[in-house]
DNA sequence: GCTTGACCTTGTAGTAACTACAGGGTCTAG
DNA sequence: CTAGACCCTGTAGTTACTACAAGGTCAAGC
């Protein structure tokens, strides 16, 4: 399977798959006599592997940490739990942030009324 | 009043502040015979604006947007209204991104049940 | 045989919003 | 007169890609 496919298969732009190989996050693509890269389905795995992992939130740093202790042959299961445990507390604290943030807004766009008043409320609360 | 005071009163890196008048998001110092930069009042409510805009989550763009209508001699309220509509939703998306992912993390985790399994069942469901 | 077009290659530069130097100048206190 | 705190500029690094530019490869059609 040449790169496009894969791109297609896994719903991915062929520029970031060449990037995740860059980094060394996909294993390296094996070469034809051409140059182009040419894949199989390990590589699809590995790659369905990151592109889940990044829509679960984790950085590039802990997919790296994720398919490290992926590739182990017994994974222990104590250190992805470990991972998991403090991703979803990041996460967490994303969520109490945007939420605080979206009632802080909520709160000055009360001050708007109806949004036809001229010398705005919302601005004077900015300026302090 | 110099960099390091600023800084210090609106609790804000001599960097930060150097770069947000670099890409003209605060108003330019007013330079001592020395080259060193010299702040007022006004330098300081501007500053105080841009990072509470920040701190509610205004990007760059939209934090110019918003001192482009304080800069108007009556801030017009429906343009102010428009723009925090506008970031609210995004800020409500987000978290609904957050929670969709904190639930599939949560999940996921349950999984593990007591952490000390090996061949761990999370790893096999990222790989699919 | 030749061209067209889809596909592939590399490498570099751009994005957001800063942060962290390196290498230097200025000023005040001891 | 020197140590230390402060200031200056400019450049490079960060994250996680994305977007070219400039070129090579290959199958299909004329």
């Amino acid at each position: 399977m040449r790169i496009g496919q894969l791109s297609a298969e896994c719903d991915c732009p062929v520029e970031t798959i060449r990037y995740y190989e860059k980094i060394g996050l996909l294993p390296q693509a094996v070469r034809r006599a051409n140059g182009y890269r040419s894949y199989d389905e390990m590589h699809r795995k590995w790659l369905q592997f990151i592109l889940r992992s990044r829509a679960l939130g984790f950085n590039q740093d802990e997919v790296r940490r994720l398919t490290d202790l992926a590739h182990q042959q017994r994974p222990a299961c104590a250190d992805v739990y470990k991972l998991l445990d403090e991703h979803i507390n990041n996460v967490l604290s994303k969520v109490r942030e945007l939420k605080r943030m979206q009632q802080a807004l909520s709160r000055l766009q009360a001050q708007c009324h109806d949004g036809t008043l001229h010398d705005c409320p919302v601005i004077d609360e900015l300026m302090g």
